[in-house]
DNA sequence: ACATTTACCGAAAACGTTTTCGGTAAGTTT
DNA sequence: AAACTTACCGAAAACGTTTTCGGTAAATGT
């Protein structure tokens, strides 16, 4: 019941393995006669090559990996979808793997991967990853990777990022041109990159509108969740009742704060703007519904196969690894949770 | 740069391929310097075999394929994280895949995984798929197959579901126990089992309280969105302006009902009591939560990949495919969208 | 009639691993 | 001293494919 092998093709037809392995795949020397023969038979058994022995051969397995620290995450899986249906396009399948963003996990799936003899991997590193040598070591093999959104300039490779800074930048920014006087930011854990480079663009939107930066307006979520959006809005509106925007790191601490602000009878966006980061799903089902940043996870996705693509066939073709930066840009979601823009509409 | 084999190895110390390959895996016929200086050696050189050498022989990938009609769902994406890590225990790898809903996606689908002779499946159909044949034959042809979610019962293979009818009835059975007298039911595309299975939970759990079946109190979301919710709640209390509780076929939906009733000002859940599904990420921050089903959808995927191992370990051994099914328990995650429960609460 | 081209096919090696089946030399038993 | 173990190692085949390099026979050119 198994599959039909070149061998017992040829056994059939009286013919070599070579002949048949030729015929199926049009040879100039072999007979039409002969490649009809072979090809219907193939055809009839339904031949498929063997993938093991093609790749033994060949030395690739039309398999990618891609490492991301979280899967079951909107963000993540909108990447992943890019990339397998980017992959399906080019004749690649793509195994997933998470880092759960602990740097010994990170190390042990990348070897995995290695191990397996796949053709490339798609990146994003964990939060606690700081070392790169690990990723470099894979790179210097000669295993093509592409990072992307969690990544870091000291690997040479080629990148797929957002620019944090910049989103942040025109998140700030649309609550200072929506009349907000007094920001409040809240931020992630400190280390990674994300993090200060939102944080960032926080401050250079305060000073390019001329407004003063205060320390104590900046609030940090350790976990990034829903719960802490609720409870720091109540610390935020305690230390500072005056306050009249507040720019969250992403949209479920945003959305605990727009539920606390709500249940304090606090008004949004009449006296307080919310603005969140990521353009979650759920971001547009609030009431009121949450302004926020999109970052369009599927074309990064799709962009780092793309990428990866590429050096796969640099690699073949023996010519050295590109190593581009891909800007994926970010735009305004405009919503409810942040008052009508106040300058002449166009 | 590249790797190195035992057939280099076996060069350097002077001894066969065959001597190396068993130093390696510590026979018992190797003399015990001769292991450790082929153990030292392949340490050094950072040895790891060739995985398609050892797959061409053994004729196993230590590959699973996951298909799933979207992975950009916080359900799937769930069973996905669970299945990878139950797999990763065992030495496998995922390949992920997705039917995007449509039948002839999904035969193409499962026709990559198994040309590429990776050693099982774990499947779940799309909406769209009536007939069986494609997946029979893979299975007859000895792939290891296990159906999860959603499934059908005329494929002898094994399967990890949840019981929609049972949950469905709880579900409505908790909006009646609160004091529903007049119980909308938001019901999804015809044809899908589930559909089927919620609508008839919602249907016994009237009856057995002997509370009468409105047919007129069935409305159909098509698309499963936030919008369908939100645009059918204003059709359902236009028609029904007594009602006092929905329960919508998924959470999404349920949101969107529950952002319409308060904008027409419909208190929740003082006047109308609303019940989801599947407990989304999401469903806890809307205000008020929203009561909801939990999937557990990790523990779907866990399960399954257990029942895929078991016949993986079957097939090596020639032993006969099990096809047992395995029913994962829901439970009612009771939130403020519905009111408290009026009996005495033991 | 001989030389040369063309058309077609197959042997063989290679990819790297695993495992069976001997085989040799040393040591042990009668 | 002959027979027999034991300890250790290697040759070889197998998994299935691909491609190079000839090689033979027929067809064509002088």
């Amino acid at each position: 019941m198994s599959k039909i092998t070149l061998k017992e093709i040829s056994k059939i037809l009286g013919i070599s393995t070579s002949t048949v392995s030729k015929a199926l795949k049009n040879y100039s020397d072999i007979n039409v006669d002969t490649k009809i023969r072979v090809q219907e038979l193939a055809k009839k058994h339904n031949y498929t090559p063997n993938a093991f022995a093609q790749s033994l051969r060949s030395r690739e397995t039309k398999i990618i990996g891609i490492l991301v620290p979280e899967l079951v995450h909107h963000f993540f899986s909108s990447i992943i979808d890019g990339a397998i249906n980017e992959a399906e396009k080019h004749g690649y399948l793509v195994i997933v793997l998470q880092s759960h963003e602990s740097y010994e996990d990170e190390i042990k799936q990348l070897k995995l991967l290695v191990d397996k003899n796949i053709d490339g991997i798609m990146l994003s590193l964990s939060d606690k990853t700081v070392k790169y040598d690990h990723i470099r070591t894979i790179i210097n093999e000669g295993m093509p990777v592409v990072l992307f959104d969690k990544i870091t300039h000291l690997i040479d490779c080629p990148k797929v990022i957002i620019d944090d800074r910049k989103a942040a930048f025109s998140a700030t920014e649309h609550l200072i041109k929506t009349g907000c006087k007094k920001i409040a930011h809240i931020t992630g854990p400190l280390k990674p990159k994300t993090t200060i480079d939102r944080f960032m663009g926080y401050k250079i939107a305060l000073e390019t509108y001329n407004m003063p930066f205060n320390k104590t307006l900046i609030y940090t979520s350790e976990n990034l969740s829903f719960e802490d959006g609720y409870n720091l809005a109540g610390q935020i509106m305690a230390e500072h009742p005056d306050i009249d925007g507040i720019f969250a790191f992403i949209d479920p601490v945003a959305i605990g704060v727009l539920k606390r602000l709500k249940e304090d009878k606090i008004k949004v966006p009449k006296q307080v703007s919310i603005i969140g980061f990521s353009n979650w799903f759920m971001s547009r089902t609030t009431s009121p519904a949450l302004t926020t940043i999109d970052q369009p996870g599927y074309q990064i996705g799709r962009n780092a196969f793309q990428l990866l693509l590429k050096n796969l066939n640099h690699k073949r073709e023996g010519k050295p690894f590109t190593s581009e930066t891909v800007e994926i840009p970010t735009s305004v979601i405009i919503r409810q949770s942040t008052r009508a823009i106040m300058a002449p509409v166009i």
